[in-house]
DNA sequence: TAGTATCT
DNA sequence: ACAT
């Protein structure tokens, strides 16, 4: 993988646990392009309501793009499908330039070979959360998840392999990127409630990119 | 248990 | 603890 994540030198690496590698500000430098790359996606799926397997409404809204999405609106519970659900169409293909960028950015981290079949678009309002909870609905635990953070900046909480363990907070800025895999894949994460702000290019929303290999084998 | 309510 |  070839294509360039930057114009310049980027932060380090930072590393955050086992198998979880902080890449601090590597989606900003290309962020006009990321943001246009996912409203051409919005456009076609626009951002739903989403819903816990208890049928409870969650307050971030849901896109998806690749082979396979993560359906959380128009089923018992919540998994991946081939199509939404509630329109019955396909989930739109995975543009080119998200695609490269997850892997690179997952090769650059030390998951090379990732090639995820679906991308997950969270979409914060001010106020919105997620609970604790961990990634468990991919078939093979041995690929990494890319998360990419856009626009406000969120607290986001990083706790253990149970849901009982100490967490850590951490702060999230426009650009950030943290993948995590191996001894963390399933480690207990969540968002606290996003503060109120504004961001220069996204007003006053956080955008989550998450790339994820649902289906397909993972070969490092 | 990707959420909330309701206990201690 | 609930309800899925």
């Amino acid at each position: 993988m070839s294509l360039p994540l930057f114009d310049t030198e980027p932060q380090p690496a930072q590393p955050l646990a086992e198998g979880a590698v902080l890449l601090r500000g590597w989606a900003a430098r290309q962020d006009a392009a990321w943001i246009a790359t996912v409203r051409q996606v919005l456009a076609q799926q626009p951002l739903q309501a989403a819903f816990t397997a208890g049928g409870r409404p969650m307050s971030v809204r849901t896109s998806n793009c690749g082979e396979w999405g993560w359906a959380a609106a128009g089923l018992r519970g919540y998994g991946y499908t081939r199509s939404d659900p509630l329109s019955g169409r396909p989930w739109p293909a995975m543009p080119t330039f998200l695609q490269q960028q997850a892997q690179a950015l997952a090769a650059q981290a030390g998951y090379p070979g990732f090639d995820p079949d679906v991308c997950l678009i969270n979409a914060y309002a001010v106020g919105a959360r997620m609970g604790l909870h961990h990634d468990a609905d991919e078939r093979d635990k041995a690929a990494p998840i890319v998360s990419v953070s856009l626009g406000l900046p969120c607290h986001f909480v990083w706790g253990g392999l149970q849901r009982s363990d100490p967490v850590r907070s951490l702060r999230l800025e426009h650009g950030d990127v943290l993948v995590w895999g191996g001894a963390s894949r399933m480690v207990f994460h969540g968002v606290r409630p996003l503060p109120a702000g504004q961001h220069h290019l996204l007003g006053a929303e956080r955008w989550n990119l998450t790339f994820r290999m649902a289906q397909r084998p993972y070969r490092g």
